[in-house]
DNA sequence: TTGAAAGCGCTACCAC
DNA sequence: GTGGTAGCGCTTTCAA
């Protein structure tokens, strides 16, 4: 690996003068310029980013903070962020902070240490002292805050429509999974499918769930024995669906006809599942470049239009839920 | 941020005893210790990971090459890897090449440029000019290659057993999807399934698909009006197994008793399927966990039992495959 | 328009 | 056992 002194000498030139050709920073003459760009075409050179950064106090690279690699609506932020961020010329460092606040401190640290210029989080924990007194700046992505900039989907309107939705296409007896108590935009979908189905005539049992994989089957399971009659469920997102839609499949239930399920997020795989899964689309992957938009303003001071970004969910009909009459 | 100054000033000694300490080398007097590691604690220090990476020429970071955040089985790889490394005090850059050699490079030069200390790819390009000629051990994820360490499933076994599997279960009119050509791992599965095919009396096509999502669906439905005898399917992958599925029950088929079908990876979306998915399982977390062991090894100068190591896989029954009599 | 030199925060050598 | 200091590769004054 040839350092900016090897440029130096094979141009003849200072290492000064490479770095400002290098940078496009004051003047140069244009013989010059050319000379050195030749060296470093010549020694294949490429700047020391761990120099620059130690001078700098200043990295390329951006953290980004994902509570749950697993789950695949995660992966579909990251590409988004991933995608803008490498047209930017950065990278990212991304920490899984498996829903742990103590690996999500420990990655926050590492972020620091290594000159980050901003962090993208999806954690749960923004209102939480790692987060204060940053020397960068952090956005929060799919998590509503308002200690922060973020991008999140329109939660309440989500939930609202996933019960307008399954309410009009005839579930009577419906259960609505809350999602953890913690998380905000899981309280935010279930308050907007509670406000519509206080507004109906229609019954409703309201059910705590997790996000993750391995809880969403035994609920699932649970879920059926409790409830044997209900007609209708709001899932708080597309991985409690899947399940709930294997196990009512498994007990015999026929969908829709028996039972409607609503997802929510739309991940890849809800349209793969059998039958197709109707669920409310999150635009994660826009989501994702939309806070790497945003991180990348602040960073370059530019005027923000609106510090928090609410990004419209939109319901996908498929064929967990019935078609609806024409004439409604 | 405090320095290693503010340290050896608050406890009364010189930066190079500082340094001792904090990295345990050379002699340094117990009291002495104790003295700077309150100071430590007082001042909250963190050493700057990017000075350390500066002189060291070496940082803490591994850079992780995946082909496609998206498909679920290669965060389950990114899971094995990363919880290793965080054992080790060690943290991921993570890099999505999207199958695109120019982003691969890109990345590797990313990771150069960042002084990792080592990277591990899943990439398809083990073979290329950017893997030769780097300062840090690669070891390759999921890839087979002579030319680097490497974890990888026993994709032969693997497809030899899907094939003597699905004709042990009755099937006579066999789909065998091949998977990307230039892709090692696909090549060997499907050679397997090829091999057991060939020594059986049953009838099979062997049919070109990707490993992608969007490619998946296209490809199960023309594979149904292209065959539309077939009974049995040995898919590349189950994403394209859950495309089949799905496209399978649309059409009416019922599965297992028309249609038996079976998968490989077992990603942690296959159970939730309807009928979950009969499947080749290779232990993704485990394989990213050898592979970062497989790395450390090779960083510390351990000794290697082996340089290519293969992990077996599993016939994961599940019911799109057919019960077996028991008196086979 | 260019170059010499200081210094980012750290480690390691060498002298004490 | 401990401290002074050079230097990792870069950028940025400041003088020339």
């Amino acid at each position: 690996m040839s350092t900016i002194r090897d440029v130096a000498k094979e141009a003849g030139v200072s290492v000064a003068t490479v770095s400002r050709v290098l940078n496009n920073k004051g003047y140069s003459h244009e013989d010059t310029k050319k000379r050195v760009n030749e060296a470093i075409k010549k020694l294949k050179y490429k700047p020391n980013e761990v120099a620059r950064s130690l001078f700098n106090k200043k990295s390329r690279l951006v953290g980004l903070l994902l509570p749950d690699i697993r789950n695949p609506f995660f992966p579909e932020l990251a590409r988004g962020v991933e995608d803008e961020m490498q047209e930017q010329g950065l990278h990212l460092i991304i920490g899984n902070a498996d829903e742990k606040p103590e690996k999500e401190i420990e990655y926050i640290q590492t972020f620091k240490q290594n000159n980050v210029i901003g962090i993208i989080s999806a954690t749960n924990h923004a209102e939480t002292t790692p987060y204060k007194n940053l020397s960068f700046p952090v956005v929060f992505l799919d998590r509503t805050t308002n200690s922060h900039p973020s991008v999140y989907g329109d939660g309440y309107n989500g939930g609202k429509k996933a019960a307008y939705e399954i309410i009009r296409r005839g579930s009577k007896r419906i259960a609505l999974l809350r999602g953890p108590a913690e998380l905000m935009t899981a309280q935010d979908r279930f308050k907007g499918a509670l406000d519509e189905l206080c507004n109906s005539n229609v019954d409703f049992h309201v059910i705590s769930s997790s996000f993750s994989f391995d809880d969403a089957e035994k609920m699932a399971i649970t879920l059926f024995e409790n409830y044997p009659d209900i007609d209708g469920v709001i899932a708080s997102n597309d991985l409690s669906a899947a399940a709930i839609l294997h196990e009512a499949l498994r007990i015999g239930r026929s969908i829709p006809n028996d039972i409607q399920i609503i997802g929510y997020d739309d991940i890849p795989l809800s349209r793969l599942l059998f039958p197709p899964l109707s669920t409310i689309r999150q635009p994660a992957y826009d989501m994702g470049r939309e806070a790497a938009k945003l991180l990348m303003k602040i960073i370059n001071n530019k005027p923000l239009l609106q510090k928090n970004i609410q990004m419209p969910v939109t319901f996908i009909e498929r064929q967990t839920t019935r078609k609806v009459e024409e004439n409604d």
